[in-house]
DNA sequence: CAGAATCCGCGTGGATACTG
DNA sequence: CAGTATCCACGCGGATTCTG
């Protein structure tokens, strides 16, 4: 990472505002809700309720709140087509899918480790 | 893996136990503190007091509440040094440095698709 | 210094009802 | 079917206090 000094103080305002929007991006994307949103929707489209029905457990309120902040951080496309009843798709866009590969990567982590964690937990429970 | 069920379908159940807990972990872990504790906490050992610093804006009361939980897990180490003032020491374990690798590819990522996130918000918030 | 415990406000998130 | 709005309980999480 490139530290200028005290040279260019616009710079270290720059760098401060990308920092800022860094810690509020992973605040966005580092919840339970959001990671398993993108997981589900992989490399398919999935309309409203399918979604509902493939994110175990979570709540129409959480689904579209959800959702929607996929949306405005460019993660989740949504395309409503106009029909009645109304049909609204989600499909992740190329950022969403390769933060997707991530969540992959830790869902293969959880897997992976499962041994130890399960022993760790039965060892401090004890 | 014992349990048994005696319909014959042991694997079954033992996949659905696996899927559970799966979850459970991915809850514990996916959550903004304990991914910025393991991000910080690197390859690194600290003291409680150091970590709380490092981690910007976490609180005593969050900071020992996830350290547990990262202990419980197997994730973290928590060395106890006897002396008077008490100090006490975190290291990741191997699963935990695993783990930190996945956090460390979701900061580049944040870092990569920047421009396209600030512009998606910039639109949507239109 | 590390951390357990207590108190408590506020926001998260569930349930429900209503619109297009 | 998808989404918004409202109500409200409960639990998260901050501040503070007290030990070893």
């Amino acid at each position: 990472m490139a530290t200028k000094q005290f040279t260019g103080s616009s710079d270290e305002a720059d760098l401060r505002r990308a920092d800022s929007l860094a810690r509020e991006i992973f605040s966005d994307v580092a919840n339970k809700w959001a990671l398993l949103i993108i997981e589900v929707l992989g490399e398919r489209t999935l309309r409203f309720s399918e979604l509902r029905n493939e994110v175990e457990g979570i709540s129409h309120k959480m689904l579209t709140q959800n959702l929607r902040m996929l949306e405005r951080n460019g993660l989740a496309e949504r395309k409503v087509y106009p029909t009645v009843p109304p049909r609204v798709e989600y499909t992740l866009t190329e950022p969403g899918r390769a933060l997707r590969a991530m969540v992959d990567l830790i869902c293969d982590w959880t897997h992976q480790h499962f041994g130890h964690i399960e022993g760790a937990r039965r060892r401090f429970d004890a």
